[in-house]
DNA sequence: TAATGTTTGCAATCGAGTTGCGCTAATACC
DNA sequence: GGTATTAGCGCAACTCGATTGCAAACATTA
């Protein structure tokens, strides 16, 4: 597991007090984080600083987003090695009960032949249902 | 191609002006279509009539919708013979240069194998990149 | 140190989506 | 047909997540 440091050292962001901590709150939780989510969790750093750190984390491939459907767009810190590219893509499940949003990083998506001259380059691939602890 | 009319009554939708010009735009359309998409279309039409014929018609399997990152919710007027089960989903292309997003109706989702105990209902599948015509 | 660029906090704004409400049209009931 | 009830519509107001302008604080460079 890399530290939060490491992590914007290899990807090349300037560490900052907020991005630290942002970054660090990601890393702890399993599910997929929303803007509010880490507001709420952060009670002390103002929305548009965590908003445009995320942007930065973005841009950077420090994390990547994911529109759940819920309205908020969550985000989950890319694995080690992860550049974002179509390799890396993998599904997400949103849990209609629990409304909790995880990355399914042990199920790659499979190879898509799209028709003739599309050009893939990214994908928001969400499942949605019941997750283990609500599909009683 | 079934006319509005007989997809209404398939789908035990009453019928109505709204419904109907709704619906008949959104069958001309080769995209999918955003609420704004359709207000500019139907300048005579009431947004929030148009809101509640789309929630309609989604509850009543006529459209499906789209969250394909661009902040609108798209809507696409269902295959005939969709149910919106699991069988009936699709992955949905978004362009990321002309902003225009299709239903790849032509290509199923394959058959995702969720974690143990996960129960899959429904998905939102995006693909982003360049379509044909921009991919040059 | 001074100049320059970057990050942060605050407040204001944007805009897609949603809702309350009164009016009208359609349907059900007598 | 006539009246009561329900459903659909248009308008305006509102919600709330996202985004931006701006000035102060901070970091970097010359
Ligand atoms: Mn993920
Ligand atoms: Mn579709
Ligand atoms: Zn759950
Ligand atoms: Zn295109």
């Amino acid at each position: 597991m890399q530290t939060e440091e490491e992590i914007l050292k290899i990807k090349k962001v300037k560490n900052t007090a907020v991005r630290t901590v942002v970054l660090r709150h990601l890393l702890a939780q399993e599910k997929a984080q929303s803007l509010k989510d880490i507001e709420n969790a952060l009670a002390y750093t103002d929305r548009s600083s965590i908003f445009r750190t995320l942007k930065t984390f973005e841009e950077n491939k420090v994390i990547h987003s994911i529109e759940d459907g819920s309205g908020m767009t969550k985000y989950a810190v890319c694995a080690e090695g992860c550049n974002c590219e179509p390799k890396d893509l993998h599904y997400h499940f949103y849990c209609t009960n629990c409304s909790k949003t995880f990355c399914l990083v042990d199920l790659p998506i499979p190879h898509i032949k799209l028709p003739e001259n599309f050009k893939l380059h990214q994908a928001n691939m969400v499942v949605k249902g019941l997750c283990d602890k609500c599909n009683k």
